[in-house]
DNA sequence: GGCTATTTACCGACCGGTCGGTCAGTACTA
DNA sequence: TAGTACTGACCGACCGGTCGGTAAATAGCC
């Protein structure tokens, strides 16, 4: 009776995937409850039973993606080897064990944030940063340090490493690559850069 | 008389500049025509006297900013030196030429090229590839021929190229950064990587 | 120059439709 | 019989878009 809800009533996370493959595909104004909840074969209110409104429903799919990414992270972070191999290891996983639809969320997270009332999107937004953002940048900051990574900035890093991947995220548009290729491709170049190499490269 | 508008109405264009700053900051969807009428002074009408529809007004600022893009582009092409040269000024002109308003037009074509119509989005997504990423691979591929890049997929490559830099085109959102820095930064990691140098490197 | 006809550049009011959200039920369990 | 898991009907606000109208500028004619 007063235990949480343990087996979450498969209708419940039903609507998360469903509306989160909605969200990703048309954006936060751009599907309305009532689609979601036809996508569900449920009615309006039966989507109300279960969240309090559509930024709260938006809210939950944006925190469970932060989630996943934040354990990712600190999965990376503590993998054995140098700073290229942590990076390595996160962007393997990034694109191995979340399906498509997952790593669209991410993308999805730091487009459609703004469209969140201003304090939710003040709170999720700084925990956002605070555990995403600020992972991969310790990452690098402490690659940096141990000089396994060249002295920049760690921020402007961060965002220039999350950046290249996110055209590979998409859920439809942009082009369909090979996923190993591209793992390989972005890590490599992340790393060595375009240039062809004049002396013997680490990766 | 049989001359066409030489002074195009500085109310349109007024518009055009107004609709897309209100676009970047809170999307397609995002804002209303009445919103964007109230922004210009003008009444809702008054708009529709200027274009047909809002997706209409919507492709005009898309149009526009893809042909800016693409003489940007094919003046990188024609630029003299190598390919870091052609990279090298592509970057450093769309960071110091474009406004930030203008940068951020670059990524809200991108983002919301799908909320147009089908038929208009095929016509404005095939121009879209066949003169800015298209253009920016042939830079890339050009450079391959020539040995100046390594054997990558140029087109693979294109969208790491783009996709590091759209990070720093926010209107609002994601930190602020010093442009030279990231100008010089985004070339760099782009060419180098994040490596520690081994042998001599080439910018 | 004076007079009319037409065009330009808008506006207030309003349309049908959809939006997010609510409320009063109700079928089904425990 | 008390709660759980819903549903059909409905609400006010707002959406994109259109209607009929109009003041001011411009063009054509004498």
């Amino acid at each position: 009776m007063f235990m949480e809800p343990s087996s979450p009533s498969d209708m419940r996370s039903h609507i998360l995937n469903e509306a989160a493959r909605l969200f990703v595909i048309r954006g936060y104004d751009g599907i309305s409850m009532r689609e979601i909840a036809a996508s569900c074969h449920i009615s309006k209110p039966g989507l109300y039973y279960y969240f309090v409104d559509k930024e709260d429903l938006f809210l939950a799919i944006l925190e469970s993606s932060l989630e996943e990414l934040t354990a990712l992270i600190s999965e990376a972070t503590s993998q054995p080897g140098g700073t290229p191999q942590k990076l390595g290891f996160l962007i393997h996983a990034i694109f191995t064990r979340l399906p498509m639809e997952r790593r669209a969320l991410i993308r999805l997270a730091a487009q459609e944030m703004n469209k969140l009332s201003p304090q939710k999107r003040e709170s999720f937004s700084s925990r956002y940063h605070a555990t995403f953002i600020d992972g991969i940048a310790d990452i690098l900051r402490s690659g940096i340090q141990k000089k396994e990574l060249r002295s920049v900035d760690p921020e402007m890093a961060t965002w220039a490493f999350l950046g290249m991947m996110y055209p590979f995220f998409s859920a439809t548009g942009s082009p369909r690559f090979d996923e190993t290729a591209v793992v390989h491709f972005l890590l490599d170049t992340f790393l060595n850069g375009l240039s062809p190499q004049t002396g013997e490269q680490r990766e």
